[in-house]
DNA sequence: TTGTGTGCAAAGCATTTGCACGGCT
DNA sequence: AGCCGTGCAAATGCTTTGCACACAA
């Protein structure tokens, strides 16, 4: 079914090697930026495809989609600066969040902070 | 600097009395339904101002982008019927999140648990 | 009276799609 | 050999914008 594509490892690899959380459109100009052969459309469909197989997520904050590869942390988003920075949350919040919706079958939690960061607050 | 208009009061008070979380798009349908005078492009510009002022809030999901009157809860999205349910969480748990990042100035919480619904499970 | 909000239509853009070709398996 | 993934370009569809007019303050 799923093929090993050159395409598909390289996209997946520039994602994990990036920290900057990159929206679609960014992570369009980053692979073209080293690999101008790879088209557009392949980063859409792989990128999506990635998403679903659960190797790279989506953080979807008030900014737009962003993604990042699924290193099981949560994001803040800063209001006034537009940087994304990783949250951890301990094991313990995070299994009462997952048994607060005991009912239904939970797979994955979108979870973004939005706010000011530190950095910005200080200013 | 703010203006009250009928527009607004309208829009406001339909996604109040709306249980379904609708998108941008279902909101324009919905609001030219009952008032066809209103044009898409206010219902756009109204429903981001309601936004930012706090009094709607934005529910982002795989789906995309859902709306609903700020009521202080949180959602599940079901991955197969596409539905959204209001999930409520302890007050004692929303502290806990909100102080998970102390460090930054939070300002308001994007969850959404996504998985399969009970009702979708039972078959 | 003044300036913001609105309606309409057009423009702008991100995302998807059709199709022929290339390259895994 | 068969078929999925890819590249290109065009199509699609959501969202924004320009402009003239309406209306709240």
């Amino acid at each position: 079914m799923e093929r090993k594509t050159k395409q598909r490892e390289i996209i997946l690899e520039i994602i994990k090697n990036c920290y900057t959380h990159p929206t679609m459109k960014e992570l369009v100009e980053l692979i073209n930026a080293k690999y101008p052969s790879i088209g557009q459309a392949t980063v859409y469909r792989t990128v999506n495809k990635l998403v679903e197989d659960n190797k790279v997520i989506k953080i979807e904050c008030s900014d737009g989609i962003h993604y990042d590869y699924n290193r099981e942390h949560f994001h803040f988003y800063c209001l006034k600066c537009k940087r994304i920075e990783d949250v951890s949350l301990n094991k313990d919040l995070i299994d009462k969040l997952l048994s607060s919706s005991k009912l239904d079958d939970v797979k994955r939690i979108n979870l973004v902070y939005e706010g000011i960061c530190k950095s910005c607050k200080g200013k």
